[in-house]
DNA sequence: ACCTGAACACCGTTCAAGT
DNA sequence: ACCTGAACACCGTTCAAGT
Protein backbone atom coordinates (compact mmCIF):
# COMPACT_ATOMS: atom_id res chain seq x y z
CA UNK A 1 0.00 0.00 0.00
CA UNK A 2 2.56 2.18 0.65
CA UNK A 3 5.11 1.21 -1.87
CA UNK A 4 1.95 2.15 -4.21
CA UNK A 5 1.27 5.10 -2.65
CA UNK A 6 5.33 6.06 -2.94
CA UNK A 7 5.60 4.67 -6.44
CA UNK A 8 3.03 7.09 -8.05
CA UNK A 9 5.47 10.08 -7.23
CA UNK A 10 7.55 8.52 -10.10
CA UNK A 11 4.48 7.50 -12.84
CA UNK A 12 2.02 10.18 -12.78
CA UNK A 13 3.00 13.93 -12.12
CA UNK A 14 6.28 14.01 -14.67
CA UNK A 15 4.77 16.30 -16.50
CA UNK A 16 7.13 18.97 -15.25
CA UNK A 17 10.11 17.33 -15.79
CA UNK A 18 9.00 17.68 -19.68
CA UNK A 19 8.04 21.57 -19.64
CA UNK A 20 10.94 23.11 -21.22
CA UNK A 21 13.20 24.79 -18.30
CA UNK A 22 12.69 28.45 -19.60
CA UNK A 23 8.88 27.84 -18.64
CA UNK A 24 10.14 27.94 -14.99
CA UNK A 25 10.93 31.49 -15.04
CA UNK A 26 7.59 32.78 -16.35
CA UNK A 27 6.36 34.25 -19.76
CA UNK A 28 6.56 37.61 -18.74
CA UNK A 29 9.72 37.60 -16.49
CA UNK A 30 13.49 38.16 -18.28
CA UNK A 31 14.90 34.66 -18.94
CA UNK A 32 18.32 35.36 -16.99
CA UNK A 33 16.82 38.47 -15.02
CA UNK A 34 16.01 36.71 -11.47
CA UNK A 35 18.84 34.55 -9.59
CA UNK A 36 17.13 31.39 -10.07
CA UNK A 37 19.73 28.23 -10.38
CA UNK A 38 18.85 26.19 -13.59
CA UNK A 39 21.42 22.68 -11.86
CA UNK A 40 18.87 21.11 -9.35
CA UNK A 41 19.98 20.95 -6.00
CA UNK A 42 22.05 18.10 -4.20
CA UNK A 43 23.61 17.35 -0.96
CA UNK A 44 26.55 17.69 -2.20
CA UNK A 45 26.18 21.10 -3.70
CA UNK A 46 24.67 22.49 -0.51
CA UNK A 47 27.20 21.21 1.29
CA UNK A 48 29.67 22.98 -0.80
CA UNK A 49 27.89 26.31 -0.36
CA UNK A 50 27.54 25.61 3.01
CA UNK A 51 31.88 25.61 3.66
CA UNK A 52 31.87 28.40 1.15
CA UNK A 53 29.74 30.67 3.61
CA UNK A 54 31.40 29.11 6.68
CA UNK A 55 35.38 29.81 5.32
CA UNK A 56 34.01 33.78 4.78
CA UNK A 57 31.77 34.35 7.30
CA UNK A 58 32.34 31.92 10.10
CA UNK A 59 29.84 30.03 11.89
CA UNK A 60 27.48 32.53 12.53
CA UNK A 61 26.86 33.37 9.10
CA UNK A 62 26.02 30.14 8.01
CA UNK A 63 22.05 30.10 8.34
CA UNK A 64 19.08 28.14 6.59
CA UNK A 65 18.45 31.27 5.36
CA UNK A 66 21.96 32.44 4.00
CA UNK A 67 22.51 29.10 2.40
CA UNK A 68 19.62 29.13 0.78
CA UNK A 69 19.89 32.48 -0.59
CA UNK A 70 23.63 31.50 -1.90
CA UNK A 71 21.68 28.42 -3.60
CA UNK A 72 18.73 30.81 -5.25
CA UNK A 73 16.41 28.83 -3.03
CA UNK A 74 14.11 28.62 -0.54
CA UNK A 75 14.94 27.22 3.31
CA UNK A 76 12.56 24.88 3.09
CA UNK A 77 14.01 22.77 -0.04
CA UNK A 78 17.35 22.03 1.71
CA UNK A 79 15.49 19.88 4.19
CA UNK A 80 14.95 17.71 1.71
CA UNK A 81 19.00 16.52 1.40
CA UNK A 82 20.18 17.64 4.68
CA UNK A 83 18.12 16.36 7.94
CA UNK A 84 18.75 19.36 10.00
CA UNK A 85 21.64 22.07 11.08
CA UNK A 86 23.68 19.03 12.82
CA UNK A 87 23.73 17.01 9.73
CA UNK A 88 24.89 20.09 7.73
CA UNK A 89 27.60 21.06 10.44
CA UNK A 90 28.75 17.07 10.26
CA UNK A 91 28.92 16.76 6.76
CA UNK A 92 30.61 20.07 6.14
CA UNK A 93 33.50 18.77 8.51
CA UNK A 94 33.26 15.73 7.15
CA UNK A 95 34.75 17.15 3.67
CA UNK A 96 37.40 18.67 5.30
CA UNK A 97 38.47 15.80 7.01
CA UNK A 98 38.17 13.41 4.10
CA UNK A 99 40.50 16.16 2.04
CA UNK A 100 43.09 16.26 4.69
CA UNK A 101 43.04 12.05 5.30
CA UNK A 102 43.46 11.97 1.25
CA UNK A 103 46.43 13.92 1.26
CA UNK A 104 48.38 11.97 3.04
CA UNK A 105 51.23 10.12 2.15
CA UNK A 106 50.41 6.28 2.54
CA UNK A 107 54.09 5.16 3.35
CA UNK A 108 56.23 5.64 5.97
CA UNK A 109 56.97 4.44 9.81
CA UNK A 110 53.93 4.39 12.57
CA UNK A 111 55.11 7.46 14.07
CA UNK A 112 55.61 10.02 11.34
CA UNK A 113 52.24 8.52 10.08
CA UNK A 114 50.95 9.73 13.12
CA UNK A 115 52.59 12.85 13.26
CA UNK A 116 51.60 13.58 9.56
CA UNK A 117 47.62 13.13 10.68
CA UNK A 118 47.88 15.03 13.74
CA UNK A 119 49.93 17.60 11.36
CA UNK A 120 47.19 17.39 8.79
CA UNK A 121 44.28 17.70 10.99
CA UNK A 122 45.50 20.58 13.12
CA UNK A 123 46.43 22.51 9.81
CA UNK A 124 42.46 21.81 8.18
CA UNK A 125 41.06 23.10 11.49
CA UNK A 126 43.59 26.20 11.41
CA UNK A 127 42.76 26.87 7.80
CA UNK A 128 38.50 25.73 8.85
CA UNK A 129 37.67 26.73 12.29
CA UNK A 130 34.20 26.16 12.13
CA UNK A 131 35.04 22.71 11.53
CA UNK A 132 36.71 22.06 14.71
CA UNK A 133 33.94 22.60 16.93
CA UNK A 134 31.59 20.28 14.43
CA UNK A 135 34.19 17.70 14.80
CA UNK A 136 34.01 17.87 18.74
CA UNK A 137 29.98 17.89 18.13
CA UNK A 138 30.53 14.64 15.31
CA UNK A 139 29.74 12.10 17.62
CA UNK A 140 30.87 8.52 16.37
CA UNK A 141 29.88 9.88 13.15
CA UNK A 142 31.99 9.69 9.57
CA UNK A 143 34.85 12.72 10.34
CA UNK A 144 35.88 10.96 13.66
CA UNK A 145 35.75 7.64 11.76
CA UNK A 146 38.34 8.76 8.90
CA UNK A 147 40.96 9.70 11.89
CA UNK A 148 40.08 6.46 14.15
CA UNK A 149 40.90 4.19 11.23
CA UNK A 150 44.04 6.17 10.45
CA UNK A 151 45.29 5.91 14.03
CA UNK A 152 44.09 2.63 14.20
CA UNK A 153 46.28 1.36 11.92
CA UNK A 154 49.15 2.94 12.65
CA UNK A 155 49.00 1.91 15.92
CA UNK A 156 48.36 -1.34 15.20
CA UNK A 157 51.57 -1.16 13.13
CA UNK A 158 53.64 0.23 16.21
CA UNK A 159 53.20 -2.73 17.66
CA UNK A 160 50.31 -2.04 20.99
CA UNK A 161 48.98 -4.94 22.11
CA UNK A 162 45.36 -5.65 21.25
CA UNK A 163 43.83 -4.82 24.41
CA UNK A 164 45.87 -1.44 24.30
CA UNK A 165 45.12 -0.19 21.04
CA UNK A 166 41.52 1.62 22.38
CA UNK A 167 42.84 3.44 24.46
CA UNK A 168 45.72 4.72 22.92
CA UNK A 169 43.68 5.55 20.06
CA UNK A 170 41.50 8.02 22.10
CA UNK A 171 44.29 9.32 24.37
CA UNK A 172 45.31 10.48 21.04
CA UNK A 173 41.99 11.24 19.04
CA UNK A 174 40.99 13.12 22.31
CA UNK A 175 43.94 14.93 22.58
CA UNK A 176 43.62 16.42 18.56
CA UNK A 177 40.02 16.79 19.73
CA UNK A 178 40.94 19.17 22.29
CA UNK A 179 43.15 21.34 20.36
CA UNK A 180 41.58 21.67 17.43
CA UNK A 181 38.23 22.62 19.69
CA UNK A 182 39.97 25.00 21.40
CA UNK A 183 41.61 26.88 18.61
CA UNK A 184 38.66 27.13 16.88
CA UNK A 185 36.52 28.50 19.90
CA UNK A 186 39.72 31.16 20.47
CA UNK A 187 39.21 32.10 16.44
CA UNK A 188 35.52 32.69 17.10
CA UNK A 189 36.28 34.57 19.68
CA UNK A 190 38.93 36.81 17.96
CA UNK A 191 36.58 37.06 14.67
CA UNK A 192 33.23 38.69 17.01
CA UNK A 193 35.53 40.87 18.77
CA UNK A 194 36.63 42.14 15.54
CA UNK A 195 40.70 41.65 16.80
CA UNK A 196 43.67 39.75 15.44
CA UNK A 197 44.44 36.59 16.61
CA UNK A 198 47.98 37.36 18.28
CA UNK A 199 45.91 41.08 19.98
CA UNK A 200 43.66 38.55 21.51
CA UNK A 201 46.69 36.40 22.95
CA UNK A 202 48.17 39.60 24.18
CA UNK A 203 45.14 40.19 26.12
CA UNK A 204 44.70 36.95 27.46
CA UNK A 205 48.47 37.37 29.04
CA UNK A 206 47.84 40.61 30.01
CA UNK A 207 45.11 39.61 32.50
CA UNK A 208 47.10 36.63 33.44
CA UNK A 209 49.76 38.77 34.61
CA UNK A 210 47.28 40.79 36.62
CA UNK A 211 46.44 38.17 38.42
CA UNK A 212 47.03 38.13 42.49
CA UNK A 213 50.92 37.00 42.40
CA UNK A 214 50.09 35.08 45.60
CA UNK A 215 47.52 33.11 44.41
CA UNK A 216 48.50 32.20 40.99
CA UNK A 217 52.07 32.17 40.84
CA UNK A 218 52.33 29.74 37.77
CA UNK A 219 49.73 31.07 35.61
CA UNK A 220 51.71 34.03 35.74
CA UNK A 221 54.81 32.83 35.06
CA UNK A 222 53.71 31.33 31.91
CA UNK A 223 51.91 34.24 30.42
CA UNK A 224 55.46 34.88 28.55
CA UNK A 225 54.91 31.72 27.05
CA UNK A 226 51.42 31.56 26.48
CA UNK A 227 52.54 35.11 24.64
CA UNK A 228 55.31 34.00 22.69
CA UNK A 229 54.07 30.33 21.83
CA UNK A 230 53.66 28.39 18.65
CA UNK A 231 50.59 26.63 18.29
CA UNK A 232 51.52 24.22 15.75
CA UNK A 233 55.00 23.48 17.00
CA UNK A 234 53.39 22.95 20.90
CA UNK A 235 50.46 20.84 19.29
CA UNK A 236 53.23 18.48 17.51
CA UNK A 237 55.42 18.41 21.17
CA UNK A 238 51.74 17.26 23.04
CA UNK A 239 51.64 14.94 20.03
CA UNK A 240 55.64 13.40 20.89
CA UNK A 241 54.69 13.26 24.57
CA UNK A 242 51.95 10.74 23.86
CA UNK A 243 53.77 8.84 21.56
CA UNK A 244 56.31 8.62 24.03
CA UNK A 245 54.47 7.60 27.04
CA UNK A 246 53.22 5.13 24.28
CA UNK A 247 56.74 3.60 24.07
CA UNK A 248 57.48 3.73 28.18
CA UNK A 249 54.09 1.94 28.13
CA UNK A 250 55.19 -1.15 26.19
CA UNK A 251 58.78 -1.27 27.89
CA UNK A 252 56.86 -2.02 30.81
CA UNK B 1 30.78 66.33 34.02
CA UNK B 2 30.36 62.69 33.34
CA UNK B 3 31.00 61.74 36.98
CA UNK B 4 28.62 64.93 38.16
CA UNK B 5 25.88 62.93 36.08
CA UNK B 6 27.04 59.72 37.11
CA UNK B 7 26.77 60.97 41.37
CA UNK B 8 23.42 61.90 40.69
CA UNK B 9 22.09 59.00 40.58
CA UNK B 10 23.21 57.83 43.88
CA UNK B 11 21.92 61.25 45.41
CA UNK B 12 18.78 62.16 44.09
CA UNK B 13 16.53 59.62 43.29
CA UNK B 14 16.68 57.34 46.70
CA UNK B 15 12.88 57.63 47.56
CA UNK B 16 12.16 54.48 46.48
CA UNK B 17 15.04 53.04 48.45
CA UNK B 18 13.28 54.38 51.52
CA UNK B 19 9.47 53.11 50.17
CA UNK B 20 8.50 50.02 52.22
CA UNK B 21 9.34 46.84 50.25
CA UNK B 22 6.08 45.94 50.53
CA UNK B 23 4.51 48.71 48.68
CA UNK B 24 6.73 47.27 45.35
CA UNK B 25 3.66 44.78 45.09
CA UNK B 26 0.82 47.40 44.61
CA UNK B 27 -2.17 48.29 47.32
CA UNK B 28 -4.28 46.15 45.32
CA UNK B 29 -2.38 42.77 45.27
CA UNK B 30 -1.89 40.05 48.08
CA UNK B 31 1.53 40.44 49.21
CA UNK B 32 2.05 36.91 48.86
CA UNK B 33 -0.30 36.40 45.71
CA UNK B 34 2.60 36.87 43.27
CA UNK B 35 6.24 35.33 42.71
CA UNK B 36 8.00 38.29 42.85
CA UNK B 37 11.27 38.05 44.33
CA UNK B 38 12.22 39.89 47.58
CA UNK B 39 15.76 39.68 47.60
CA UNK B 40 17.43 42.06 45.21
CA UNK B 41 19.12 40.50 41.96
CA UNK B 42 22.79 40.03 41.91
CA UNK B 43 25.67 38.49 40.26
CA UNK B 44 25.84 35.59 42.25
CA UNK B 45 21.94 34.85 42.75
CA UNK B 46 21.93 35.10 38.56
CA UNK B 47 24.80 32.65 38.41
CA UNK B 48 23.27 29.73 40.92
CA UNK B 49 19.91 30.12 39.05
CA UNK B 50 21.65 29.45 35.90
CA UNK B 51 23.30 26.62 37.28
CA UNK B 52 20.01 25.29 38.56
CA UNK B 53 18.56 25.37 35.28
CA UNK B 54 21.70 24.02 32.86
CA UNK B 55 21.61 21.03 35.02
CA UNK B 56 17.65 20.23 35.08
CA UNK B 57 17.38 21.28 31.47
CA UNK B 58 20.83 20.95 29.95
CA UNK B 59 22.54 23.91 27.69
CA UNK B 60 19.48 24.09 25.56
CA UNK B 61 16.71 24.77 28.37
CA UNK B 62 18.95 27.89 29.72
CA UNK B 63 17.47 31.19 27.98
CA UNK B 64 17.33 35.02 29.28
CA UNK B 65 13.40 34.02 29.11
CA UNK B 66 13.59 30.63 31.40
CA UNK B 67 16.01 32.29 33.86
CA UNK B 68 14.55 35.52 34.28
CA UNK B 69 11.08 33.87 34.60
CA UNK B 70 13.07 31.67 37.37
CA UNK B 71 14.33 34.67 39.13
CA UNK B 72 11.28 36.27 39.10
CA UNK B 73 12.00 39.52 36.60
CA UNK B 74 12.39 40.14 33.09
CA UNK B 75 15.19 39.38 30.71
CA UNK B 76 16.63 42.92 30.49
CA UNK B 77 17.15 42.83 34.54
CA UNK B 78 19.67 40.34 34.60
CA UNK B 79 21.81 42.64 31.67
CA UNK B 80 22.53 44.54 34.56
CA UNK B 81 24.48 42.10 36.33
CA UNK B 82 25.62 39.72 33.14
CA UNK B 83 27.43 41.27 30.21
CA UNK B 84 25.82 38.60 27.49
CA UNK B 85 24.87 34.57 27.03
CA UNK B 86 28.75 33.73 26.92
CA UNK B 87 29.91 35.43 30.35
CA UNK B 88 26.69 33.51 31.78
CA UNK B 89 27.88 30.32 30.87
CA UNK B 90 31.76 30.84 31.69
CA UNK B 91 30.81 32.38 35.41
CA UNK B 92 28.67 29.01 35.28
CA UNK B 93 31.43 26.78 34.10
CA UNK B 94 33.80 28.90 36.94
CA UNK B 95 31.48 27.71 39.71
CA UNK B 96 31.34 24.41 38.92
CA UNK B 97 35.57 24.02 38.02
CA UNK B 98 36.17 26.19 41.82
CA UNK B 99 34.37 23.73 43.47
CA UNK B 100 36.20 20.79 42.04
CA UNK B 101 39.62 22.10 42.43
CA UNK B 102 39.27 23.20 46.14
CA UNK B 103 38.13 19.72 46.85
CA UNK B 104 41.04 18.81 45.48
CA UNK B 105 43.95 17.29 48.86
CA UNK B 106 46.84 19.96 49.01
CA UNK B 107 49.55 17.22 49.86
CA UNK B 108 50.87 14.46 47.99
CA UNK B 109 53.35 13.70 45.07
CA UNK B 110 53.36 15.92 41.63
CA UNK B 111 51.81 12.73 39.64
CA UNK B 112 49.20 11.80 41.89
CA UNK B 113 48.00 15.56 42.47
CA UNK B 114 48.01 15.81 38.63
CA UNK B 115 45.85 12.48 38.94
CA UNK B 116 43.26 13.69 41.36
CA UNK B 117 42.93 17.27 39.37
CA UNK B 118 42.22 15.70 36.20
CA UNK B 119 39.62 13.05 37.90
CA UNK B 120 38.41 16.19 39.46
CA UNK B 121 37.85 17.44 36.28
CA UNK B 122 36.29 14.42 35.11
CA UNK B 123 33.72 14.04 37.36
CA UNK B 124 32.75 17.74 37.70
CA UNK B 125 32.09 17.77 33.73
CA UNK B 126 30.15 14.36 33.72
CA UNK B 127 28.35 15.53 36.61
CA UNK B 128 27.45 18.85 34.48
CA UNK B 129 28.09 18.25 30.99
CA UNK B 130 27.06 21.95 29.88
CA UNK B 131 30.36 23.24 31.99
CA UNK B 132 32.40 20.69 29.46
CA UNK B 133 31.33 22.98 26.08
CA UNK B 134 31.23 26.20 28.19
CA UNK B 135 35.20 25.15 29.08
CA UNK B 136 36.38 24.92 26.10
CA UNK B 137 35.07 28.42 24.98
CA UNK B 138 36.26 30.06 27.79
CA UNK B 139 39.49 31.51 26.64
CA UNK B 140 41.60 31.59 28.98
CA UNK B 141 39.24 32.98 31.63
CA UNK B 142 39.39 31.99 35.13
CA UNK B 143 37.83 28.20 34.96
CA UNK B 144 40.87 27.49 32.42
CA UNK B 145 42.77 29.83 35.00
CA UNK B 146 42.18 27.33 37.81
CA UNK B 147 43.26 24.66 36.16
CA UNK B 148 46.52 26.06 34.57
CA UNK B 149 47.65 27.16 37.92
CA UNK B 150 47.23 23.91 39.64
CA UNK B 151 48.81 22.09 36.31
CA UNK B 152 51.45 24.49 36.54
CA UNK B 153 52.39 23.85 40.43
CA UNK B 154 52.66 19.73 39.71
CA UNK B 155 54.21 20.37 36.42
CA UNK B 156 57.18 22.26 38.27
CA UNK B 157 56.92 20.32 41.19
CA UNK B 158 57.34 17.24 38.69
CA UNK B 159 60.64 18.81 37.98
CA UNK B 160 60.24 19.51 34.50
CA UNK B 161 62.48 22.53 33.57
CA UNK B 162 61.17 25.41 32.97
CA UNK B 163 61.29 26.06 29.01
CA UNK B 164 59.33 22.66 29.00
CA UNK B 165 56.69 23.66 31.55
CA UNK B 166 54.23 25.13 29.12
CA UNK B 167 54.59 22.89 26.83
CA UNK B 168 53.59 20.14 28.99
CA UNK B 169 50.42 22.00 31.03
CA UNK B 170 49.04 22.83 27.64
CA UNK B 171 49.44 19.06 26.63
CA UNK B 172 47.46 18.18 29.59
CA UNK B 173 44.88 20.59 29.96
CA UNK B 174 44.19 19.93 25.93
CA UNK B 175 43.62 16.42 26.47
CA UNK B 176 41.31 16.93 29.75
CA UNK B 177 39.38 19.65 27.47
CA UNK B 178 38.76 16.89 24.48
CA UNK B 179 37.55 14.77 26.75
CA UNK B 180 35.51 17.38 28.50
CA UNK B 181 34.04 18.44 25.53
CA UNK B 182 33.62 15.30 23.76
CA UNK B 183 31.79 14.03 26.80
CA UNK B 184 29.06 16.97 26.86
CA UNK B 185 28.61 16.68 22.98
CA UNK B 186 27.61 12.81 23.55
CA UNK B 187 25.23 13.70 26.63
CA UNK B 188 23.73 16.76 24.52
CA UNK B 189 23.78 13.93 21.77
CA UNK B 190 21.54 11.63 24.11
CA UNK B 191 19.68 14.39 25.67
CA UNK B 192 18.11 15.62 22.73
CA UNK B 193 17.29 12.03 21.04
CA UNK B 194 15.94 11.39 24.21
CA UNK B 195 18.03 7.64 24.84
CA UNK B 196 20.29 6.96 26.98
CA UNK B 197 24.16 6.91 26.84
CA UNK B 198 24.51 3.42 26.66
CA UNK B 199 22.20 3.23 23.75
CA UNK B 200 24.01 5.96 22.00
CA UNK B 201 27.02 4.12 22.45
CA UNK B 202 25.38 0.96 21.43
CA UNK B 203 23.88 2.74 18.69
CA UNK B 204 27.61 3.83 17.01
CA UNK B 205 29.03 0.63 17.74
CA UNK B 206 26.50 -0.59 15.48
CA UNK B 207 27.16 1.41 12.71
CA UNK B 208 30.79 0.95 13.15
CA UNK B 209 30.22 -2.97 12.71
CA UNK B 210 28.28 -1.79 9.32
CA UNK B 211 31.18 0.39 7.95
CA UNK B 212 33.10 -1.62 4.80
CA UNK B 213 35.58 -4.36 5.89
CA UNK B 214 37.70 -3.16 3.02
CA UNK B 215 38.36 0.13 4.32
CA UNK B 216 37.85 0.45 8.03
CA UNK B 217 39.18 -2.78 9.35
CA UNK B 218 40.58 -1.23 12.11
CA UNK B 219 37.41 0.95 13.73
CA UNK B 220 35.38 -2.33 13.07
CA UNK B 221 37.71 -4.19 15.09
CA UNK B 222 37.77 -1.48 17.85
CA UNK B 223 33.70 -1.30 17.96
CA UNK B 224 33.67 -3.79 20.46
CA UNK B 225 36.10 -1.68 22.85
CA UNK B 226 33.53 1.28 22.36
CA UNK B 227 30.52 -0.61 23.69
CA UNK B 228 32.63 -2.15 26.47
CA UNK B 229 34.79 1.15 27.33
CA UNK B 230 34.66 2.66 31.01
CA UNK B 231 35.33 6.48 29.96
CA UNK B 232 36.31 7.41 33.92
CA UNK B 233 39.35 4.60 33.72
CA UNK B 234 40.06 5.33 29.59
CA UNK B 235 40.60 9.27 30.65
CA UNK B 236 42.74 8.11 33.57
CA UNK B 237 44.79 6.25 31.17
CA UNK B 238 45.07 8.56 28.62
CA UNK B 239 46.35 10.90 31.37
CA UNK B 240 49.00 8.34 32.72
CA UNK B 241 50.49 7.88 28.83
CA UNK B 242 50.61 11.69 29.07
CA UNK B 243 52.57 11.76 32.38
CA UNK B 244 54.56 8.73 31.42
CA UNK B 245 55.71 10.77 27.80
CA UNK B 246 57.19 13.64 30.21
CA UNK B 247 58.99 10.80 32.14
CA UNK B 248 60.76 9.44 29.25
CA UNK B 249 60.87 13.50 28.09
CA UNK B 250 63.06 14.19 31.27
CA UNK B 251 65.48 11.24 30.94
CA UNK B 252 66.57 12.33 27.40
C1' DA C 1 9.71 13.84 -6.25
C1' DC C 2 11.31 18.01 -5.39
C1' DC C 3 10.82 22.93 -4.55
C1' DT C 4 8.66 27.38 -2.67
C1' DG C 5 8.03 30.72 0.81
C1' DA C 6 5.02 32.05 4.40
C1' DA C 7 4.29 30.90 9.11
C1' DC C 8 5.46 29.07 13.77
C1' DA C 9 7.76 29.09 17.87
C1' DC C 10 11.36 30.47 19.47
C1' DC C 11 16.15 33.10 20.43
C1' DG C 12 19.76 37.12 22.50
C1' DT C 13 19.79 41.78 23.12
C1' DT C 14 18.26 46.68 23.52
C1' DC C 15 16.00 50.49 25.46
C1' DA C 16 12.43 53.88 26.85
C1' DA C 17 10.05 54.04 30.84
C1' DG C 18 9.36 53.16 35.62
C1' DT C 19 10.79 53.28 40.86
C1' DA D 1 21.03 52.58 40.41
C1' DC D 2 18.45 49.04 39.30
C1' DC D 3 14.41 46.87 37.25
C1' DT D 4 10.51 46.15 33.76
C1' DG D 5 8.71 44.28 29.64
C1' DA D 6 7.73 45.39 24.99
C1' DA D 7 10.15 45.53 20.73
C1' DC D 8 13.86 44.40 17.35
C1' DA D 9 16.24 41.52 14.47
C1' DC D 10 17.05 37.47 14.04
C1' DC D 11 17.02 31.91 14.34
C1' DG D 12 15.80 26.46 12.91
C1' DT D 13 12.11 24.03 11.30
C1' DT D 14 7.51 22.85 9.30
C1' DC D 15 4.10 22.48 5.88
C1' DA D 16 0.34 23.54 2.58
C1' DA D 17 0.74 24.55 -1.95
C1' DG D 18 2.94 24.49 -6.36
C1' DT D 19 5.28 22.02 -10.58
Amino acid sequence: MFTFLHAQWNVIPLYWNIVPLVSRYGMNKKIHGSPRRDESLSRESIIEAAIGILDQDGESGLTFRSLSEKLATGPGAIYWHIADKSDLMTAACDAIVAHAVAALATAGKPKESIRALALGIFDAMAAHPWAGSALIRAGGKMPIVRIVECLGKQVDALGVPQQAQWVTVCALLNYMLGVSAQNAANMQLARSGAVKRADLLDGVADAWLQLDPASYPYTRNMAGALRAHDDRADFLAGVDLILNGIDSHRAD
